[in-house]
DNA sequence: GATGAATGAGACTTCATTCAT
DNA sequence: GATGAATGAAGTCTCATTCAT
């Protein structure tokens, strides 16, 4: 009887070569801009060898969109955790600061990320043409849990919703942009807590 | 009357030229990453032929280098004439929000002032390493302008300098990093005039 | 009954994937040069593996060398069937004007044919030095046929043979480019019976 | 006063340059494929550099079509020289033949015809789709000919014109395929010599 | 001062071949 | 016997820089 669930080990490698890809490519676009980036560097990183980029991804824009897929997989993955995981229902405000906190945490800690996000501030001919919408996704999502917690009460029922939320997000997007200038994102979650306050301020009461 | 120490034609085409090569590669700097900019489409854009970059400046990493010294020339010009230009003298407050304000239309105005702010805001190993320096030291700017308002009485005299500073740069550079992304700077005045209630909470009585 | 020494089953699929190549591979040799066939598309084109080429074949060259080989075996095979088949001995002229037409049907219908004459008219480096020396046998075996009709009284006897013969190749040999050329052989046969009246003048009484 | 009609040094370098590496791509062209030819070795035997044909042609397929161009333009020029330059009306059969001769002389020497040659008789993919349409093109020269020849009366007035055109085609193509690959070309105005003699009579009262 | 042609190092990409399963 | 992943040598193309005029 044939194992129909059990991949080959021919696929499992396979998978494992092209996660190794991801996480080296990451790394070399947290370093350097995507025209600077250089195929050899992202090999090498990985460990594997140059042609293998062909084999799994095909070009070099090819592998910057799976660094920037693999970015919004995980970042969705941490809103997912803060909206779902709560046992206890929460509140939206707790919610809101949760979400802002653990997506600076990852960004400090997960090179995956940091490459995805490099990648998508800095729009490139070569790559999609909408590499920075998460940008503005992420406004959305705000908006959505600021008008959650109008509805159950953590937050001000007079608050701007539009204007609050686009202000949420420079602060957020302003404390990254820093902090990855200054020390490759490793200050972003205690540049973030420093400005919680202004957002608590913001919302609340 | 001509003065014998007036330039020479050749002297002032010269100084055309230059400028004309500033303000192309300004242009395409503020398009594309140092990476990807062509001295080809810099010569293009400038309308000076590729060959003459090199009598100019020595290298692409210089001619780089000269597109953020004219930013931040005329950044420091905006910040001089906000503080020095004022018949009567003017409050602190009323300074900060005057300079965020006329950055603003800067930036959003001016295609050398955008190239050098997209040149500095992604660090390359053939820049000189200190290229993201300005960023930091506007945080500084900001938190003498505080305490001068602090000082004249227009701000409240129980704010955290360091953490207000530090604020009001996150909420100019998110606002100035989207506006960037979303529309080339253009919504970057208008961007900016929704946090300055923000900004104002944060410092007023 | 099953004969013992009949191929096993492996054998039979061996044998079958083997001709599926080199059908596959003439395919893509009658479409591109040796040069520009990928062993991929020959791979997809057969529905065999890519690895699976080098257990049957050691290189790119020797599948080329097969195809060659294998169209070789039909082009005689139809010499052979105008020669032998025969019940009443026939004239040499009649055998030589069959042979010219059969050859042009095969060319026009057979893949493997098609391929086998792309690569033999275009010599490259890596493949055997006289890929092209076919063309010259074809030469010969014109002459003989010649030589023969002369024999048994169908052609003329004062016919130069050399010459014709070379005449008739040549004859033979631009319609068949130019058919590859103008539709991928398929005008083959009609082009060569427009010029059978010509090749007929040459040689009757 | 400026010289106007005078190229500058650096124009004239440039044809200069561009005409070597036509030369050198043909003369690697006429041995090798499209495929297989290297811009390597088109550099070297032209003595110029390898960046320099990104240059003057931008791609390998536009240098091959540079190629063809030039061939195209001296075989054209040996049809206007047998046309034009008699001072004597001369017959169409003689022109015809002339024409036959010269351009089987030019194929023999010239080191560009024959790279075109050999780049029109195997359509690449990569190449512009028509390139084999001069071959075509010769079969209507023939008949325009021939039909001069009926009207000046040397040339049999009943003949089929269009299979007689076609016939004397096959000839000439049949003939340059054979002596390109017996000798590359070296052999083709013998070999044509010995087949005038039928297509005198194909055409002769 | 300015120009455009030329160069060469190195980037991305391709693909025949090998190898473990 | 067959497969698909992996490799590395080599190819085409790019472009910062130099040079002669």
């Amino acid at each position: 009887m044939v194992d129909r669930k059990m991949p080959t080990l021919a696929q499992k490698r396979s998978v494992e070569t092209r996660d190794a890809l991801i996480e080296g490519a990451a790394t070399v676009f947290a370093r350097l801009s995507y025209g600077e980036a250089r195929l050899r560097d992202i090999a090498g990183d990985s460990g594997i060898s140059e042609g293998s980029i062909y084999f799994h991804f095909g070009t070099k824009a090819e592998i910057a969109g799976a660094v920037i897929a693999a970015q919004q997989e995980r970042m969705t993955a941490v809103l997912a955790g803060v909206r779902g995981s709560a046992k206890a229902p929460r509140a939206g405000l707790e919610q809101l600061l949760l979400l802002l906190t653990r997506l600076a945490k990852l960004i400090s800690k997960d090179p995956v990320v940091q490459g995805g996000i490099r990648l998508a501030g800095e729009p490139s001919p070569e790559l999609s043409n909408n590499v920075s919408e998460p940008y503005f996704e992420w406004v959305r999502i705000v908006s959505s849990l600021v008008r959650q917690g109008i509805a159950d009460g953590s937050i001000r029922a007079d608050v701007d919703v539009e204007r609050v939320s686009e202000t949420i997000n420079y602060l957020f997007v302003g404390a990254q942009v820093l902090s990855g200038l200054a020390d490759s994102w490793k200050s972003f979650p205690v540049r973030l807590k420093r400005v919680i306050p202004t957002v608590e301020a913001l919302l609340q009461h």
